[in-house]
DNA sequence: CGCGTCATTGAATTCAATCAACTGCCGTGG
DNA sequence: CCACGGCAGTTGATTGAATTCAATGACGCG
């Protein structure tokens, strides 16, 4: 009905065709809580992270973003969430005006869809491994998240123990425990604190139960 | 960009015109988990559940919907969830086939994109729900968005304890002390246990936090 | 080398789950 | 009409998981 398989193929994707390379370094905002979302994005390397800032200090983290990613539209004018590199990024920005100009109406709502359905998936994703798991599900099914998406086994974490916990709804303490008893169980094997290898697929998805 | 005001007035709203009513005992299945998603449905009164069942006997909950709401929409093409009257309903159902035949292209798109864009804003607020809030919070938060929902300070809990609990992510116990505590500290006060009214509305947002 | 940041580990505490009993409310049937 | 049973909700006691507080360890960088 409403396409979606084309626009994430290069050569016709107006994003390519016509967006700009930015690039971001560590901890820099690609852009704030409550900005106009004039820029579509598109990553090329790095990670990026969505953020929303909350009275009392706590962070909720929307997503992830990886390579090939689109993020930055809104189903409002503006931003809900802050987008930050959690790595050197390379993104390529194209705004919506320089795509409607390109004669990309239809592109740019077949985006908006795409990246509508997809943060819903993702969101839908995130509520079953926040309701009613228990912290060692909660690692272990993010860990496995991201080893499936890489389809290799060792696997680069692009974020740090807090940004885990946030997403994850624990401290960086129990992550941390959690990750040690993983591996003491020789489920996963941490090669430094950034990078992990899946040694047990198995045990991982039945600790991960999804 | 994307029309979304109109095809909410009845007038102009497709389902209305060539919906069919049906009516929904408490309890009794609007449809299952996934079962191919062919009509669509509008609440006229009562109130509806989405859940999914896993493996371990988990529930989460997806989403209530309450009358004028419209429900039963997939980005793919079968129910991701299970839907089940909470209370006796009258609910319009239109199947896709029908809305086309009616000439409604553009308003099933733009049905799809209200019912997606909605159900994503809601999954992004119950996920702040649950990401680093205490038992208290969420009965509190949960309380006081039903409130605002009616506008008046009387409220009716379509739900029982336990739809409230899996919803929470809490035990119907933890649900039972937060409201008894909520109740002794005069910020609500239930009439009976399905039906409860706020106080003191200042207090509630602060207990709620968000 | 020493400092700062991030991750891990340990001990104590807290909060919610669990287990278990009890209450109130309805509907049914004696 | 009241007794009974069943169900939903509340309350209490205890357990257990995750947080908090505190200390230590590992790594990168000036």
């Amino acid at each position: 009905m409403i396409c979606s398989e084309t626009i994430l193929r290069e050569d016709h994707d107006l994003i390519s065709r016509i967006g700009v390379p930015m690039t971001f370094a560590k901890d820099e905002e690609i852009y704030g809580q409550g900005e106009r979302a004039d820029l579509v994005y598109r990553m090329i390397s790095g990670t990026v992270r969505t953020s929303r800032f909350m009275a009392d200090g706590r962070r909720p983290i929307g997503d992830f973003y990886y390579p090939g990613d689109v993020f930055g539209l809104e189903t409002t004018g503006s931003h809900s969430m802050a987008a930050e590199a959690l790595s050197d990024c390379v993104i390529l920005a194209a705004s919506r005006q320089a795509i409607l100009a390109a004669g990309g109406e239809e592109e740019l709502k077949d985006l908006m869809w795409d990246a509508t359905v997809r943060d819903l998936e993702s969101a839908r994703e995130h509520l079953t491994l926040l309701v009613r798991k228990s912290a060692s599900e909660r690692v272990a099914s993010f860990l496995l998240g991201l080893a499936q998406r890489r389809g290799e086994t060792a696997v680069e974490l692009a974020m740090g123990r807090q940004d885990m916990a946030d997403y994850l709804g624990l401290t960086i303490e129990t992550v941390s425990r959690m990750i040690t008893q993983l591996q003491s169980s020789g489920v996963v094997e941490f090669e430094s604190c950034r990078r992990f290898r899946v040694r047990d697929r198995e045990a991982l998805e039945d600790l991960a139960a999804a």
